[in-house]
DNA sequence: CGGAATTTTGACGATGCTCAACAACGGTGG
DNA sequence: CCACCGTTGTTGAGCATCGTCAAAATTCCG
């Protein structure tokens, strides 16, 4: 054991009071731990606000820090040489972020959103992880969750039209933003621009723009004018665009 | 502790006689853990040859049982409600098999080729897990590869056209056979039918069928006549193909 | 209000899918 | 050993979907 400081000690408390009223500690992978075990663990993680469109770590990068969200939304996203963009993922309040056993990263993480997240470097980490069998367990349930997501994401990339696709994707944020409205429409924040909506579904901005407009007309859905929200109003015809008996 | 049979010990025995020869004794998580701690695993665990063709879990089905992959290759299939299919993983020998954290199978497993693979009780399965903290660590990692790997994989199919897609899996099938021939050509083993290769890329039997002939044309590839192998020619301008600048 | 950025809409074309015929292969039984 | 038949793979023609290019409309923000 080293000696601590005042200084360390202060930095303890204050950090665990920070968690105590975090926002994601019961969903994120700091639920698992118990409010004394996570003094350790908040000794070495950082508050960190990052604005929207910010990038937050660059594919080639060598990976140095992790991080869970607390709020607002990154994306995760592939390319190929030649400059075209796929976005393999979608981090939200309580997800992990980063690549643990890759050195260098292949992927690059951005901000759609304002976002604050809760970073701890690369050894710590790896340190705490591995004293705290409960969270370890945690995160392999959770990587395996964004694997089944991710395959999910691959049945649509390779076997549904753009219809489907885009239906899909704003039947998803409906199930994700919770229960109808006093009208019987579904309030849907869509935290992303038309490019990167294309960018998720494999398809081009003009594509989901003609789709979005089809799925208006079709009287599923509406836009609140002069916002990037919809509103859905039959998200059981929405379902059955999306996926076709 | 309870008292062991002389069966129960005969069965220890063997079984970890079987693991000592086993194929992937060095690679598959068991590679995790030390002669005298695979005891406990091997007794637990149960060899399985499936025939090529057959299903091992189907979607939908309560998940029992895990496994290790020992020798052929089994394809994991992902289908929308009117029955088109996606290939969403490959599975090769060291890969672990099953949805750890899901009670009702979302996926479904088939064998590609003839397939061995060690079996194991769910419960069973978990509780060692549980105990066996490198072996934890290795799972976390191998879920974490899958992971990378489903992501590549959809941005080819998000973002690569049909030309690429194929070239870029025949380059990976050539990558993983190793080193080139005498000729210069290296023999790749396709162990699927153009129906799977389709699947697997998002495509079409015909389109794969018409893309492979139009890179024989190129001179990049082969066909060992009468077989489904292939032999590539000219891998540097094959992966050119498949990555343009 | 004005200019930039984003989104929508339109016209057109290319890529890949559908449907169909044909060829090659593999196993079976005479 | 070869004829037969079912399966798998190849090739062709036509077409639908989605991408490309371009312009208009709308929104954003100073």
């Amino acid at each position: 054991m080293t000696t601590q400081t005042l200084a360390d000690r202060a930095h303890a408390a204050q950090a665990s009071a920070v968690c105590h009223e975090c926002l994601v500690r019961d969903t994120s992978l700091c639920s698992s731990l118990h409010d004394h075990e996570l003094v350790a663990l908040s000794a070495i993680g950082r508050r960190r606000t990052v604005p929207a469109g910010q990038v937050i770590t660059w594919a080639g990068d060598v990976v140095t820090t992790f991080a869970n969200v607390v709020s607002g939304a990154l994306k995760v996203t592939a390319s190929t040489p030649d400059g075209r963009e796929q976005i393999v993922g979608l981090l939200f309040p309580g997800d992990f972020v980063g690549q643990m056993f890759t050195d260098e990263a292949s992927l690059t993480v951005t901000a759609l959103t304002e976002t604050k997240m809760c970073s701890f470097p690369r050894a710590a980490f790896e340190r705490e992880l591995g004293s705290h069998a409960r969270m370890e367990r945690m995160l392999l349930e959770r990587t395996m969750a964004s694997l089944d997501e991710a395959r999910e994401r691959m049945l649509s990339l390779g076997r549904r039209n753009a219809q489907e696709r885009v239906a899909g994707f704003i039947g998803q944020l409906a199930e994700r933003a919770g229960l109808p409205r006093d009208d019987g429409g579904i309030h849907v924040s869509i935290p992303m621009s038309r490019g990167e909506m294309a960018d998720l579904l494999g398809l081009t901005i003009e594509t989901v723009s003609r789709q979005l407009t089809g799925l208006k007309a079709a009287g599923l859905i509406t836009f609140a004018k002069g916002e990037r929200d919809c509103l859905v109003l039959d998200s059981r015809g929405l379902d059955l665009v999306a996926n076709p008996a």
